[in-house]
This record gives structure tokens, C-alpha cells and sequence, in this order.
DNA sequence: GCTCCTGCTGATAACGTTTTCAGCAGAGGT
DNA sequence: ACCTCTGCTGAAAACGTTATCAGCAGGAGC
């Protein structure tokens, strides 16, 4: 009855051995804690015999070091938070998959927060992870409007952004080379002879959507092509915005006869949208989209898409973030990865077979 | 130059202060650190007037109480481990996405890992996982050959196993009624009029598809058809499974004029196939999947499927997993979730309309 | 008026690491 | 023979919590 009587030793499962802790271990090689700690931190800086004798030890009793102690002790875990907007997108799941790969390897913990696209979530979760003494941050910025990133990445936390440039926040950033990868692919629709080509675009508070906006100005501009501004329609990277986006496009007196989309949800979504309204694709419409789908080839037709390397996307941001932790003071760098336009059947043959003869050079065309 | 020299006070940014410790916060407060401590912990054990003071300089400090401390002092921390197979499933991180909603409300942390398809990786990720302290662990098992979980699962740890059953491994557990909803959605196309039904299975390690493949047999049985042997054949749960499936099943000289798939990712596999082939859904093979899939409506056609509730699947799983952590000895669940038979164009229409007349009562005909 | 509770509070010992510091042995130089 | 230096080692102090224990005030009961 007494608080103190718990402790009989008869009640433990015997098979099951409390987790080893460093005092055990030091006791059974016969050791000092500090040397443990040495052997395994430090293997060089004790002598052969003793090291071997802790190893031999620490097999034995299955010895874990606590990482609670560690960190208390160092004042920062092992662990990296990884804060995304949305769990099931499949280019941010993709990311998360290369950042872990590089984490498992540098022996670090994956701590991951879902944003699902709420700010005032992001931050919370942010500070949460903050609180569990994460070493860094890898994140996918949400940019609220009133974006202050100020006090909650404060400078003792290191940090790197993802895809997206963050506002007011200077840091690491990795992201791919949003211009030219939209650019390349409103090429290619022109190239096919498409001559109304809309954009279907993204909210202007991302860098991504801007960037890539500014990719098909930049293609029409090659082509000698002058803009029509309800040409495009700007949604909200999701895939009802590109549902109704591709809605509005195909509801216009002259219609598009191609359409560049600028995220992989909103392709969905303009599939959905020309499915239902019958309307052929590359058929009647062409479509490029930007972001490939691990399934774009289970879509009817096969998407044609501009490819961001995203598991290589996280696996630098992870080095990235491991280097920094590494050396504080290096100076802040900005990684640009390279986009693939991968050519599937969405966006259909040439046009006229006498404007696919010379498709290759239209932009030198006055 | 040695190496006691680097604290110099002036060098640290004044406006980010050092994360404040519960020192700071009874000093301020003028009171014990226990106090502080308590008045956190358990806020009635301590009077008005000395919590409020707590709670006054609390907030001018921002102060956090270190994750690390407090997982050292009690042995547990507040973070949960979740491993999954593989993070590019939408199913699966549409689970975790409703654990994460559940932990985060109960003040949780979630530490993620991916064993990517590999039980050696699964392994190890637990065990870095344990390291870390979680308070529990919540995993799809990867049930490799010899399936021994029973070392890395030990009981201090608390586990939940979600969507199928781990091999010599007793916890509680969240699963769909697997034999129900297949059989539900083998029965929509037998009522259509479909009598060469086609399954293309899954694993039989994983009881997913044991119990789905039990479901598409009763409802043979229910029909009075006799199986047809050639008609079922096995895939990984892959989607390279479902494309190499679906075309072996095409391949045969009496073609099925249905098939049901046991996966999402086989699904997408079968559509690519079937497109490849010019082979018409539903018009020359009707097609319902196990799991809905996200973007199941940008599929040309949208896909007819038997649908989990995924996210209450993992909220589930987080609910049972905390309770357990409130009072360890309580009995072994079970949790089996209903799924839900989403009816879109994929699986067509009756074949002959005097057929689709009766088809509601086709189980009760002799 | 004494004792016995009851309600709050503070001092303090853990928790398992890492890191500093000092010590000790042996090698090498004078 | 003495000192110095170098390479290993152990003792012990932190890190920031929580939980135990004792103390202290004030009220109730005799």
C-alpha cells in the first residue's frame, strides 16, 4: 500500500530486459561511463582492447543510448522536422521520401508535421517540433498572407526551404528552375502548332506559380505570339481549382486548343473536367502539365508533364540542412534542380502534317 | 584560441533569446522550480495566485518545457512512431494523415518512418524509433517471411497495427471488413450480369488479400457460380503487378468481361494495361478496385470502389493507441471499419437490359 | 491549549547522456 | 635522474525536467 512498494522485482517479465543504459554496460566491460560513451562516439580516442570489450558488452545487452539523454545533455536531438502543406500530395510525399532516405543513412530521425494547407497549423506545428529540440527544419512554406516566418524560424534553428521561396525569411532554399520547365513545355504545345494556348496557373503568393506564369509569357514571347489575357486563368494548386479552371477555359467563345497546367492537382482536376464534358484529349484540347504523377501513365491519355526530380529535390535539402548543421556559419545557398519534360500522349501530334515539317523552328518565324 | 573561450556573451543575437528554461520561469515568478513545474502539469495542486504569476512570466518568456528533460525524467516522451510501408500510397498517408490529426489535438508528436517495401528497413526504423523514447508505435506491417516482430515489439512498447494483421504478433489492430467488401463489390458485377469475373489478387502473406480473395469466393458462391481457377491471379499489391496482372488476364483465350482488382495501386496498373490495349472500360471489360484512390474521377473512366475510410482508419488507430498508453492493461482490440461501395462509370452498366431487370435478386435464383 | 489533519510549497534526488578536468602511466628528451 | 609531453582513462558536473519528501501554516477537534 505504501507509494514505495512497487518495486518488486518478481513482477517484471524476465525475458523482457529494461532498456541497457550506459551505467550497465560501463559496469559489464568493466569500465567507465565516459569510456562507453567515448567507444561510441569517438571510437579512436580509446585504446583497441577497451573498445572492443564495450562493443562485445553493448551487443550483449542489446544497448540502445538513450536519445532523450543525449539530446538533454547536447541541447539538440538528432531528429530533423519536416513540415509539409499536405500529406497527399504526391509530390510533396515524394520529397519526404528522398529527405528520408538521406536521414536514415546520416543516422537522423524523421519528425513530420502536416500543414494541411493551414497556416496558423503550420506554425503550431512548427513550434511543437521546435519544443522536441529538432536539429533543423526542412519545409514547404505556406506563405500566409500576412507571411511572418520571423519569430518562429528565429536564427538558432537552421533551416531549409522547399520548393518554394518563403517571404521574409532568408534560409537554404531548393527548387527547380520553375521558368524553364513551364517554358519547355508551352514549347512544346506551340511547336505542335497550337497557337491558343492558355495557361491554367497558380495563386501569385507562390514563387512556383509565379515563376512558372512568367515561363509561358516567355515561350508566347519566343513565338512572337501576343498574349490573350482570358487565356489565363489563375486556381488554387488544387484540384477543384483545376476543375474549375479547365471549366472556364472551355467555356469561352474561342476555346483554347491547348492548355498548360501548373501543378499536378490541377491536372487532375482539368482530366476531370474534360472527361465529363466529353471533350477529347489531345483530341480537341492538348495538355502539358507541370509536375509529373507516379500513375500519369494510368491517365486516358498518358500525361505529358514537366518533371521536377522530387525525391532529389529532398535529398538535397536534407544534405543541405545536414551541411549547415555541420558548419552554422557557411553562407546561405539556393539549389536549382533541373526539370524533364517527359513526352506521353496528352499532348497529341502535330496539328497539320505541313505545320509539323517545320515545327522545330517556329520561333524564328516572324 | 582555447577552447574554454568561446563564451563570449556579446556574440549571441540579444533579440533571440535562449530557449527559457523552468529556472528562468520561477525566478521570474518567484517561486520553486516545482512549483512551475506543477503548475503545468497538474494546475489545481497549486494556488490561484501562484499560477497565474507562473502562467505571467510563462508567456512574457515564451517558455516551452523542454521535450528532451521530460522524456528523460518520466522514460517516455510525448512523440508517437509511425511506420508504413511505403509513403507514395495514397492510402497510407491518408492514414497517417488522420493519426496526425488525432495526435496533434492530444498535444503528440509523430515521427515518421518508411520501411519502403523492405523489412529489413522496417526493422531497423522501429528500433530507431525506440531509441527515441515514442510512447508507442503505430505500423502496417510489412510481414516479411519470417515474420518475427516479436523481439523489435516487445512489451514495454505499445503497438497498433493497422489494415492487416502482423504475423506472430498480438496487439490491437484497425482493419476494414475485408470478406464484406469485397464481396460487395464482386456482387455489383455479378448483378450487372457478369458471369466470367475475373479477381486479380494480392500477396497471400498480407491478410488483405486472403480475406478479399475469401470475399470474391463468397460471392461466387452466393451467385451458385463455380470459380473458374485461371480467373484469379496474384499480384504485389504493385502497380506493375496489376499492369502484368491484368494483361496476363486479357491473354486468355475466354476472356473475363469483368475483373476486380484487390488494390489501388493494381488498379492503376490494370487501367494503364487495358488502355495500352485499346481495350474498352466498361464497355469490353467492366472494372471494380479495392480502395478508392483520390483522384479516382480523373480516371477515364472514373473508377467504380470499394472504398476505405482511411483517414478514420488512422484516427481510429491514434485513439486506440493513446488509450492504451492511459491504462496499459486493458484487453486486446479489434476495430473492423465498414467500407463502402462508391458506384462511378468503370464498372458500366447492366449488360443486357433484360438482364439488369431482375439483377437485385440474381442471389436468391437457383 | 494541544494534537491532528489538510493544502501548498520548496529543496532535492533522480533520469542517461556528454564533456571537462585531472590523473596516471609510459615514452622521449635533456 | 629528472622533466615534459602524449595517450588513455575515470570522476564528476552539467542538461531541464518530474516526483518524492519534508516542512509549514492554518483550521478543526478534543
Amino acid at each position: 500500500m505504501t507509494p514505495a512498494g512497487k518495486r518488486a522485482p518478481a513482477a517484471r517479465p524476465a525475458t523482457t530486459g529494461r532498456a541497457a543504459t550506459i551505467q550497465k554496460v560501463a559496469e559489464r566491460a568493466g569500465v567507465s561511463i565516459a569510456t562507453v560513451s567515448r567507444a561510441f562516439a569517438d571510437p579512436a580516442a580509446v585504446s583497441d582492447d577497451l573498445r572492443q570489450r564495450v562493443q562485445e558488452a553493448a551487443r550483449t545487452l542489446h544497448y540502445r543510448p538513450s536519445r532523450a539523454a543525449r539530446t538533454l545533455r547536447v541541447g539538440t536531438s538528432q531528429a530533423i522536422g519536416v513540415v509539409i502543406p499536405d500529406l497527399q500530395n504526391p509530390f510533396f510525399t515524394a520529397v519526404v521520401r528522398g529527405i528520408d532516405s538521406v536521414l536514415q543513412a546520416a543516422g537522423f530521425t524523421l519528425l513530420l508535421g502536416n500543414a494541411d494547407e493551414n497556416p496558423a497549423r503550420e506554425l503550431r506545428t512548427i513550434e511543437t517540433l521546435k519544443a522536441e529540440g529538432i536539429a533543423g527544419l526542412i519545409f514547404v512554406p505556406l506563405n500566409p498572407a500576412r507571411g511572418t516566418y520571423q519569430q518562429v524560424l528565429a536564427p538558432p534553428l537552421h533551416t531549409v526551404a522547399v520548393d518554394r521561396l518563403p517571404t521574409n525569411h532568408h534560409a537554404d532554399l531548393v527548387t527547380v528552375d520553375n521558368v524553364m520547365g513551364a517554358r519547355t513545355g508551352v514549347a512544346r504545345l506551340l511547336s505542335l502548332g497550337h497557337r491558343d494556348v492558355a495557361l491554367l496557373g497558380g495563386p501569385s503568393r507562390h514563387s512556383t506559380a509565379r515563376e512558372r506564369e512568367l515561363g509561358y509569357q516567355q515561350a508566347l514571347g519566343v513565338a512572337r505570339l501576343t498574349p490573350r489575357p482570358e487565356l489565363v486563368v489563375r486556381g488554387d494548386f488544387r484540384e477543384e481549382g483545376g476543375y474549375d479552371g479547365m471549366r472556364a477555359l472551355m467555356a469561352l467563345p474561342r476555346r483554347p486548343t491547348a492548355v498548360f497546367v501548373a501543378n499536378n492537382l490541377m491536372t487532375l482536376g482539368a482530366y476531370r473536367a474534360l472527361h465529363e464534358a466529353g471533350i477529347r484529349i489531345p483530341g480537341d484540347v492538348a495538355l502539358v502539365g507541370f509536375d509529373d504523377i507516379p500513375w500519369a501513365t494510368s491517365l486516358n491519355p498518358p500525361l505529358t508533364a514537366v518533371s521536377q526530380p522530387a525525391q532529389e529535390i529532398g535529398a538535397t535539402a536534407a544534405d543541405l540542412l545536414l551541411n549547415r548543421i555541420a558548419q552554422p556559419a557557411r553562407a546561405v545557398r539556393h539549389v536549382i534542380l533541373e526539370t524533364t519534360l517527359v513526352v506521353r500522349a496528352s499532348c497529341g501530334e502535330a496539328l497539320r502534317p505541313a505545320a509539323g515539317g517545320r515545327s522545330g523552328d517556329h520561333a524564328s518565324q516572324k
